[in-house]
RNA sequence: UCCCCGAUGGUGUAAUGGCAGCACAGAGGAUUUUGAUUCCUUUAGUUGGAGUUCGAGUCUCUAUCGGGGAACCA
């Protein structure tokens, strides 16, 4: 698991410092322990692919375990629709959790009782001022607080009222438990944190049979605490809260039990230029059917990029790329798309797609004759193996591929000259075909009868390669082409009240048509494809047409000038 | 306002106190039955100031800039 030369191109974060320090001081590889924690509130996306890469993959590099845990604290928030999701968007990233698919909801009868024990020991209390006044006793930033009025309430009347808010005795906002720690503290969070609220909802697995509910700073770190997780990873926002992580597990007699006490470090969430990671506004993009669903190819939910045709292996290697830091950067969106490039290069299986397409009769060929070329299908990975490919006397090539008045460097087709056709003939245009309007109808060509394959048999030198589709034989598909959701590079300032909105790309999703070679007919949802001189595609897995094929990413292309 | 965290080319990152390296992006070139890929070359960096040290991106102080923090959310 841990190869050396594996690791040398790895970057060296501190994640793996820390781990590989501990490890120096004793700690045993299957010891390790981390856990990837999702609120069931929404899909998954690449910033949580960040996440979980790194959650999974350090176990996974060390030797220890990585387990998924919903933290399922606040009933009114989840669904158990995203459960579904969620555990299917990380087993198709490659990763498993084996038998260890935790919910916090799985611990609320012992959180409950190490409420109790807080209680007993005075570490914790019954408050019942009102959200507003709790603000105020709260104090603000530069400002100590002041203590809550039931902050000395005796430990008997807060264990009889935490009991009677079990039962159901009260209504929701009536009481709430509060942990009794230091209310001048200048970390706000620990001014007495609220750890226990009573809310009358239905939760997606314990049903009705709760109506308190633990609250973040309680629930997490000790059900990191009852896994055994050694490494709690999450993200820059949490640093203020991390006191209370180790307060809750030193307070409670949980720590007696702990082989390793869990410790929470904190990385930098991940920014995509030209996208938004903000599962609110995403919420918003499906609500508001500006996208069609979740896993609209257009998001960067990882359903979303599944269906554009991302694989996993891109997606694992950009989080590796982007390394782990602890402070905010704004990743290019390049980056993500190099990767995708570079996988897609090695697995894509190539075929023929014309575009705009332009008609070649070929005059030198006999009418009704099919030849079946062979076709290499990637150039890249010889056991992708060949195919056959139609050749026929009226075939379709790309407009672009012919200019009637090239450019000096233009080394396609053009009156007089040759080119070679992909797997097929060297090409010679003859004569041009014109609409009464002056634009070209058709080309009238030879081929070199010799050259079957593309290999002129006199060795003579043809330097451009085109594509090409025969006629009688082509499919029709309607192909989907995206560009990035936003024009604006950077969304991650973007305050609450700015309409991120106003930064949409109207021109975020073109649809055209093509004409493609008779053997994507039996393409794969999902599967990739490389369209040559065009771009990387794969069949649309949820559209009912028969043929929809969406654009991944688009070739590098270097003559554009 | 107070507390916490951070700052390395255009971008993302690396460097037991000891030659600032890698990748993306850009530029140039070679090979090519995809103007792709591959390969080679190249441009560009330690936020400012002071201090410790034989030696500082790294340690100390300070300034500046950036992020986070005042849900009965996670």
């Amino acid at each position: 698991m841990t190869s050396e030369p594996e690791n040398q191109n790895k970057s060296k974060h501190f994640v793996r410092q820390i781990i590989e320090e501990d490890l120096s001081k004793g700690l045993q590889r299957e010891d390790i322990r981390t856990r990837f924690p999702p609120e069931p509130n929404g899909c998954l996306h690449i910033g949580h692919a960040k996440a979980f890469c790194l959650d999974f993959g350090m176990a996974l590099e060390y030797g220890g375990k990585c387990n998924l845990r919903f933290d399922d604290t606040n009933p009114t928030k989840e669904d158990n629709r995203f459960v579904e999701a969620i555990k299917e968007d990380i087993r198709w990233m490659g990763f498993d959790w084996e038998n260890r698919e935790f919910y916090a909801s799985d611990y609320f009868e012992k959180l409950y009782n190490y409420a109790l024990e807080l209680i007993e020991n005075n570490k914790a209390y019954i408050c019942t001022l009102s959200p507003e006044e709790f603000k105020e006793y709260r104090g603000i930033p530069g400002r100590p607080g002041k203590d809550s009025p039931h902050r000395n309430r005796p430990m008997a009347e807060s264990l009889d009222i935490f009991k009677r808010m079990r039962n159901g005795e009260f209504a929701e906002g009536a009481y709430v438990l509060r942990a009794k720690i230091d209310m001048a503290n200048p970390n706000l969070h620990l001014r007495d944190p609220a750890i226990y609220r009573i809310k009358h909802a239905e939760h997606i697995r314990t049903g009705k049979s709760w109506c308190i509910y633990p609250m973040y700073d309680f629930a997490h770190c000790l059900s990191d605490a009852i896994e055994g997780i050694t490494h709690s990873l999450c993200t820059l926002e949490f640093e203020v809260h991390r006191p209370l992580y180790d307060w809750f597990i030193e307070n409670t007699s949980i720590i007696k039990t702990l082989k390793v006490q869990p410790r929470q470090n904190e990385f930098a969430r991940l920014n995509l230029s030209h996208t938004m990671m903000s599962k609110r506004k995403l919420q918003q993009l499906v609500e508001e059917k500006i996208v069609e669903d979740w896993d609209d190819p257009r998001m960067p939910t990882l359903s979303g990029m599944r269906r554009r045709g991302y694989t996993p292996q891109a997606i694992k290697n950009f989080c590796e790329e982007i390394g782990i830091t602890k402070f905010n950067s704004l990743t290019q969106i390049a980056l993500l798309e190099h990767c995708l490039r570079a996988d897609l290069n090695k697995v894509a299986l190539r075929r023929m797609a014309v575009f705009d397409p332009l008609l070649v009769e070929i005059t030198n060929w006999e009418d009704g004759l099919v030849d079946w070329l062979d076709a290499i299908n990637n150039p890249e990975d010889e056991s992708a193996g060949t195919r056959k490919v139609p050749f026929s006397k009226h075939i379709y090539i790309e407009k672009s591929d012919f200019m009637e008045n090239p450019p000096k460097k233009y080394f396609r087709l053009s009156p007089g000259t040759e080119v070679r056709l992909r797997y097929a003939y060297i090409l010679k245009c003859v004569d041009v075909v014109k609409n009464a309007d002056g634009s070209v109808e058709k080309l009238l060509c030879t081929i070199d009868t010799e050259s079957r394959g593309g290999n002129a048999p006199d060795g003579r030198k043809i330097k451009g390669t085109i594509h090409f589709v025969s006629k009688d034989h082509a499919l029709k598909a309607k192909v989907r082409l995206f560009d990035n959701l936003f024009t604006k590079e950077d969304l991650s300032n973007l305050g609450d009240d700015e309409n991120f909105k106003d930064y949409l790309n109207p021109n975020s999703l073109t649809e055209t048509e093509a004409l493609l070679e008779p053997s994507l007919k039996e393409a794969k949802p999902q599967e990739p494809l490389q369209f040559e001189r065009n771009a990387y595609f794969t069949l649309d897995s949820k559209s009912s047409d028969a043929l929809v094929f969406n654009r991944t990413v688009t070739l590098k292309e270097s003559f554009v000038k």
